[in-house]
DNA sequence: CAGGATCCAGTAGGATACTG
DNA sequence: CAGTATCCTACTGGATCCTG
């Protein structure tokens, strides 16, 4: 139908948020998720920090237990660990399921919605260490520069 | 040759920065990445904020001077922008230019590190405004269901 | 115009202790 | 095991004033 069409494109053409403008709610979206811990947690629950990539079936995203995602994520704090979590759960990004035994077990698992800016945030987190090298001889040469009287 | 192969196989293979340890400094690099300025920023100077997208060429990567930045990331305070911008100059994303015009004129410009850095960013700010409605969907959900006695 | 310098409130985030 | 709660520090980041 044309008149649905129609809509459609106006429904996508209405919703729109710019980030370059301060009261837009999706700059604070972008803030969230420009964050280190959501990179990492993004990229361990997509499988990209598991120690044995040769698993059952191809290394794609998995659901990680509490512990797990702590291990992967070496110095991250309980609490930033918590904290993320919840808020990207809250924003639909991952599942957290919990399973009642003793102790009790939980897991989180990424959403379709997380893997949509998995494929986002990991390009992120290869970049910083694709680049590093280059970084670092990029700010010695700076830092040469300016310091010099 | 199969040397040069091996060597470069080598090469390639001996720079494993892993973002997942905490003392890797490509986590920092992922840190300072990460960074809401920092996106806003770089997209501004891919173009993508450009009030006339009908240029000269074809809206592709420009220099902007430091007015134009300002007026483009609406609400950034003057420090954030001078100190993102100097960060981003250190680590060879961007480069500055001064003109001795009266007053002076400085202007920002991608470097190619920087556009490579750009086509990453520029994703996570898409992907904010693209599924900003989404979100608030799971938000408004997630509130009701937790703030039920 | 493009910042440098300073002050200062807010909060991010770590350490620690306790719990179902 | 998987958190929650509390305390406390350090840094983020905005506002303001000043300069080449």
């Amino acid at each position: 139908m044309a008149t649905t069409t129609a809509a459609q494109r106006r429904a996508a053409a209405k919703v729109q948020f710019d980030a370059f403008l301060a009261a837009c709610p999706s700059r604070q979206l972008l803030d969230r998720i420009s964050d280190k811990w959501v990179v990492l947690i993004l990229c361990a629950l997509g499988g990209d920090g598991l120690p044995r990539p040769a698993r059952g079936k191809g290394g794609g995203p998995r659901a990680l237990r509490y512990s797990q995602l702590a291990r992967t994520l070496a110095g991250v704090s309980q609490k930033m660990l918590t904290q993320t979590l919840r808020s990207l759960e809250r924003d639909g990004l991952v599942t957290r399921t919990v399973t009642p035994t003793v102790p009790v077990t939980v897991t989180y698992e990424l959403t379709d919605l997380g893997r949509s800016l998995l494929e986002v945030v990991r390009g992120l987190k290869t970049w910083a260490e694709n680049n590093m090298t280059t970084v670092l001889a990029h700010r010695e040469a700076y830092d040469a520069r300016t310091s010099r009287p």
